[in-house]
This record gives C-alpha cells, sequence and structure tokens, in this order.
RNA sequence: GGCCCCAUCGUCUAGGGGACCAGGACGCGGCCCUCUCAAGGCCGAAACGGGGGUUCGAAUCCCCCUGGGGCCA
C-alpha cells in the first residue's frame, strides 16, 4: 500500500520539490538550519524547487518579526528559496494561517469517508485521561469514547460544544509502514497508535494535519525533516490513503544534540543562527560544517565549496546517528575560511569585523572612509588571528579604546620594579625620533634592549601589555605603527605609573 | 508506561566479512618556528558499549542486554 517509495529506486520523473516548515516562533536554530539545507542541497542536486512554508498555526507563539527573522537568515546563509511566503508561488499561499479553509475542506472529506470523526471530549476531560494513564503507567491514549456515537448522542453533545476532529485510526487493522530514505523500512503497529485529533474545536488545524495537505497541495515529493517526525508519518500515511493521496518520500534526519546528550538547547550556549551571524562567523563556514554533521561527502577531507557539496549530495549517504554539535569544530573551520578570504577578498573580513565593532559600539554608523581604511589596517595586522569577527574584539579592542589590563597580563609583566623606569625610557626614545614607523619602533625598542644589555623580550613585553593589555596579540612593532606615536606614549606613560 | 529510532577516539566521522594490532578532522599534549599569541610544520595520547551466536575469519551479519534519543493535541 505505502510501497511506492522504494529506497532503490532513483528519483522518479516526479519533479523534486523540497520544503523547509518552520514556525515563526523564534530566531532560526542550528537544527531547522541544517535540516533546510539538506533540503536545499537535495533540491539543487536534482535541478528541483525548494520551497518555504510558515507554520504558524499557533498563534500566541508565532510573530511576523520571527517570520521576517528567519527568512533574513536563511538568505544570509545563502539558501535562496524558489517559493515562499515574501516571494509567492504557483502553490501559495505559504502560510498556515491563510490556508485554513484548505483545512477544514479536507477534514469534511475525511468526515465524509468515515476516516475521521467528531470528539466531544474537552481538553480537561482529556487531560485527566491522560493523568490517570499516567499515574497507572499505562499508555497514554485516547479512550475511543466519542469513535461510535449515535446519531441522537451526537445532536444532544453537539448543543452543548463545538467539537474536535479526530482521525480514525487505533482501528485501522493491519500494519503501515513508512519507507525511509535513510531509515529503511520502518512499521508501525495501528494498535499502537492512537485516534489523534487534526482540528481542535477552534478550527485550528494540528501539525499532522496541516502538514499532510500541504506537503500534498504543494506537491513536495521528498520530506526531509528532523526524525522527532519519524512517529508521526504512519499518523499522516492514514491521511494520505484515505484521501486518495500519493504519499511524498520520506527521509528523516537525526536529531543534531547538545554536548549534554540532549536535544540542542540554549542552557549549553549558541543554538541560533543569529547568533553566529552577530559573532562574525561566515554563512560559508557554518554550511560547510553543517554538510560535515552526519554526512561526509569523501573520505579524508573537511573543506568544500557550496557546488561541490550541491554535485555530490546523495540523501542514501546521511549517517542515522545523532551528531552532538561542537562548536569548537566551528570556529576552526570558520577560521579556514577567513583565512582564505584574507587572501582572496579582505574586504569580506573588514565587512565582518565591522559589524562586530557596530554592535559593539566602538563605531557608529555611518561609517567614514578614513574609519574604515583604520579597520582595514586592523584586519591585515591583525591577520590569521581573526577565526571569527569577534576576533577584532579579543585580540585588538586596545586599536578601538582605552586598554583594559588583564589582570594576570599586568601581574606578569607590570609589577616588576624595573619596568617603570623601563617604560619611560622606551616613551623618552620614541618621543624623541619622527615618524613611528615599524623601523623606527624596533629600532627603538631593540636599541634601548642593547642599552641596557638585555634581551629585547625584556622590553617587547611589557611594551606589549602597557599598549594592549594583553600578552597575546599582534607583533609590537606593527601594533605600534599602526596605533601612531601620541597614543603609544600616552599609553607607555600611563603604564609606567601603574607600574613598579 | 507504550511505540519507534540510534550506538567506532572527548566531538564530527571513514569503515558496508579478510586491505584495520581501525583511517582523517576538531579539540587536547609535546617539539619546531618565534617578541607573545595566532597560523604553519612534525610527533603523540585517544574508540569499535557488553554478552551470545553465524563464519575458516567480524567494527562490519543476526539475537539479547545496556545506554542515549524521539513521539504520545
Amino acid at each position: 500500500m505505502y510501497t511506492k517509495t522504494g529506497l532503490e529506486s532513483e528519483v522518479n520523473a516526479v519533479p523534486v520539490r523540497t520544503r523547509y516548515a518552520g514556525s515563526p516562533t523564534g530566531l532560526l536554530h542550528v537544527g531547522g538550519a541544517w535540516a533546510a539545507f539538506f533540503n536545499w542541497l537535495f533540491a539543487r542536486h536534482h535541478g528541483g524547487a525548494f520551497i518555504i512554508r510558515v507554520e504558524d498555526t499557533d498563534r500566541t507563539r508565532s510573530t511576523e518579526e520571527s517570520e521576517r527573522a528567519i527568512l533574513e537568515d536563511l538568505r544570509w546563509l545563502g539558501l535562496e528559496w524558489d517559493e515562499g511566503p515574501d516571494r509567492g508561488g504557483a502553490y501559495g499561499p505559504y502560510r498556515q494561517t491563510e490556508r485554513f479553509a484548505l483545512y477544514a475542506r479536507y477534514a469534511h472529506a475525511l468526515l465524509e469517508r468515515g476516516a475521521a470523526y467528531e470528539c466531544y471530549c474537552t481538553p480537561e476531560e482529556l487531560e485527566a485521561e491522560r493523568q490517570r494513564a499516567r499515574a497507572r503507567q499505562l499508555p497514554q491514549r485516547y479512550s475511543g469514547r466519542c469513535r461510535d456515537l449515535s446519531a441522537a448522542q451526537r445532536a444532544a453533545l453537539a448543543a452543548q460544544r463545538r467539537p474536535a476532529i479526530r482521525l480514525r485510526l487505533a482501528d485501522f487493522g493491519r500494519a503501515i509502514a513508512v519507507w525511509d530514505l535513510i531509515r529503511g523500512r520502518v512499521e508501525f503497529s495501528p494498535q499502537h497508535l492512537d485516534d489523534y485529533i487534526i482540528i481542535r474545536s477552534d478550527g485550528t488545524p494540528l501539525y499532522n494535519f496541516a502538514n499532510v495537505v500541504d506537503d500534498h497541495l504543494m506537491a513536495i515529493s521528498h520530506v526531509i525533516r528532523g526524525a522527532e517526525h519519524l512517529s508521526n508519518t504512519p499518523k499522516q500515511l492514514v491521511i494520505y490513503e484515505a484521501l486518495g493521496w500519493t504519499p511524498p518520500q520520506f527521509a528523516h534526519l537525526p536529531v543534531i544534540l547538545g554536548t549534554d546528550r540532549k536535544k540542542l538547547s540554549k542552557r549549553l550556549g549558541d543554538t541560533a543562527v543569529r547568533d553566529y551571524r552577530r559573532r562574525g562567523y561566515l554563512p560559508e563556514a557554518l554550511l560547510n560544517f553543517f554538510a560535515l554533521m552526519g554526512w561526509y561527502p569523501e573520505e579524508d577531507r573537511e573543506i568544500y565549496s557550496l557546488e561541490e557539496l550541491v554535485a555530490r549530495f546523495r540523501i542514501e549517504d546521511l549517517g542515522k546517528a545523532s551528531p552532538v554539535f561542537d562548536p569548537a569544530k566551528l570556529t576552526w573551520m570558520n577560521g579556514v575560511y577567513m583565512r582564505r578570504a584574507l587572501e582572496t577578498d579582505p574586504g569580506r573580513v573588514v565587512q565582518v569585523c565591522l559589524a562586530v565593532l557596530l554592535a559593539e559600539g566602538l563605531l557608529a554608523e555611518p561609517v567614514a572612509p578614513e574609519q574604515r581604511a583604520y579597520v582595514e589596517q586592523v584586519v591585515r595586522v591583525l591577520g590569521d588571528r581573526l577565526k571569527v569577527g569577534e576576533d577584532i574584539l579579543t585580540y585588538g579592542d586596545f586599536f578601538f579604546r582605552e586598554v583594559t589590563f588583564d589582570p594576570a597580563a599586568e601581574q606578569q609583566y607590570l609589577r616588576r620594579p624595573e619596568v617603570r623606569e623601563l617604560l619611560r625610557a622606551l616613551a623618552d626614545r620614541l618621543e624623541r625620533d619622527g615618524a613611528l614607523n615599524h623601523a623606527a619602533a624596533e629600532a627603538a625598542v631593540r636599541g634601548l634592549a642593547q642599552e641596557r644589555g638585555i634581551h629585547s623580550r625584556e622590553v617587547i613585553h611589557p611594551a606589549r601589555v602597557a599598549l594592549t593589555g594583553k600578552t597575546a596579540g599582534p607583533g609590537l612593532f606593527e601594533l605600534m605603527e599602526l596605533l601612531g606615536r601620541p597614543r603609544v606614549v600616552a599609553r607607555l606613560r600611563a603604564a609606567a605609573e601603574r607600574a613598579g
């Protein structure tokens, strides 16, 4: 009955159409972005269409602002879609709240065919039922009380309240098999399934129903979604059959986990694409990283261009096990892309860093050309230390604001009796000289060290702390040149005051 | 509680009966480079959850257990 898919069958004549169906109840989650990416890859690989559908039936939690933010982040990632709420298409509307008439129509079709029935139980009664079942450690299933009401009973109840609509499922009579492109055949026995509500008494549709109606009406050929929906699939298949529809092919992706091995949650760090965007990650790095969760296009290789990923994508190659999201590896990968951009397109790195500086309030819009040029210089000096945009702050904040002394650094290099005098002497030397460029800075520092008969390190380390507040960072002479003589001299003298 | 899914280094994974005393990457440790850090180079520690089978032979196939995850308006 449900066998039309077949694992080994090539994608058939049906045009490939995939979709990302998210709820606009917050920012785009990395798990959602990951699923969206695989849908996008599959569609692009097959020259098909990628569709965005907004599942906003939960009106209390859905917002337009969230929808906008999600679309914006998807676009930022580069996952352009062919149809969606903002650009329309032949299968719209693309928001579920605009499709209620369709759900009502098919719910009634189900009712007429006897595949669904009206249920007059109240949410309170049902909740109480569940509580009792839980207390006795019994399966939490619907009693079926309204399944076979007589016309008279129904009329009596209808006089009092509006019914919900339930799908008839528990007495379906035979096993339901899901053919999953990743997992193979998964069989469910309807005895363990429950008559479930497809339309609430207030008329709003539930996920398992709206999803089926939309996927069918939008001619979705491949439903690629998280494994949390695998148990929903048999319930959905019953609707396809009752309505005489051919179901799409299914592929259930593993669920991305946090380092606690639980579903990725905010407690353990950033989980929204927006978080990474703000911190100065590159979209192509994010996508490359996503590709390596649950999939390895080739052996012994991690860096791929988008084109390569599109060309290689095969849904059968996806893994079944749930990957743990590892931000450290993402950061490493972003560094690879940043270094590459530094060589081929430094303007991009500047752009990413600029955004961080603006967000931090260290620069304000509009950014003047000379400010931008200054940032370009800082980026050049910081070089491959910039693994993510926000590294401009971790390694170079002192280029944009007064020095903040790292306590450990100060303790190690400024709390020495001879340092106060040494920094003053360096300031004196620099003040005497002309322009402060790399060579002049080096000459002054090395000259001072030689004069004192000490290693240049003895001057360099305290000077770095004096100028930057840190022990780590760009080369001293480069940063001195960029800082310029007035700031260098002032900071050396100020640090001398603190020292000793 | 019921049903379903999953299981190789800390993490992402390669592996689909002999090519594996298990390969790559991140992270971690050491060394080199060096004014520090970063990058880079070299080296290293680090895994087939357990138990039964099948087989001449199992990380690879089957079963059980254990563990993790998901669904049950």
